[in-house]
DNA sequence: TTGCGTGCAAAGGTTTTGCATGGCA
DNA sequence: TGCCATGCAAAACCTTTGCACGCAA
């Protein structure tokens, strides 16, 4: 069960710019940069805090970092309730997560499961590559 | 091109050591104490340093710790040197990580370029789940 | 009024870096 | 002999925690 909670300055600032940044993963740092800019001041632990919980939430989604030893990235999830059931497919160049819904999910679960006995718990799966849009401006 | 090296008391005690553990990877401060083990005390920023080399050369992977915030951990590629072409299964609960040796990567990876548009780096990609040791005894 | 929320600063853990020394080729 | 490698310690980084005060309900 959820603990309460208030609605307080903080929560509402960061929660009205996860929603404006979209599903676009950001540092802890970032957001707390994004948030100063608009106005809003908020203590770094108090991100923290509020990411966290949020994540336990389920209104905001943790990933590695795409570059490895920097930490986590958060996203807004938004309408995306079922990431336990989809793969996601995260771009090393722009940061952008895309959910993959697609009934391929189950194939490859399923093939998983069957042929090589791994059970693959989709919400917490990154696969890294290119997306469409920066394969186009490959340089 | 590779940088030369010199052929180190540290560096082989580090290779003997990962060739032995097999692929199961282990975080840097367990390397160290593997190593302190079996006779060879090295520094830890050695063990950094020698790891961060093997890792360009290939001959060591490096993933995200299972646990989140906990750095990452290491473990010697032996035989798989075509990391780049199949899919990588870690288990949450051992921290073990198989290689998909399977058509399966072939199809994935054409599936996702065809229809989303999404180049995957398989190399990089790192699927989370159970492992078959470890589903069946799945507390 | 109650107790959660917040900010500051300090703590924690992991990885990196600077520097002088030591060792391989 | 020339460089690279190593160790120690300090620095850097990101995240968490302790504490006292403020604010929502």
């Amino acid at each position: 069960m959820q603990k309460k909670h208030y609605q307080t300055a903080a929560r509402s600032a960061l929660l009205a710019y996860l929603a404006t940044s979209g599903e676009h993963p950001q540092s802890a740092e970032e957001i707390r940069t994004g948030l100063a800019a608009g106005g809003h001041t908020v203590g770094q632990s108090t991100v923290y805090r509020l990411l966290a919980d949020l994540c336990a939430r389920g209104a905001v989604k943790k990933y590695h970092a795409g570059k490895e030893g920097e930490g986590f990235v958060y996203a807004f999830v938004g309408a995306h309730q079922h990431c336990e059931r989809h793969l996601h497919l995260q771009c090393v160049r722009c940061g952008a997560v895309r959910h993959l819904e697609c009934d391929y999910n189950t194939h490859l679960s399923e093939h998983l499961r069957a042929e090589h006995g791994f059970l693959v718990d989709c919400g917490r799966s990154v696969l890294l590559g290119l997306c469409a849009s920066c394969t186009e401006v490959k340089a």
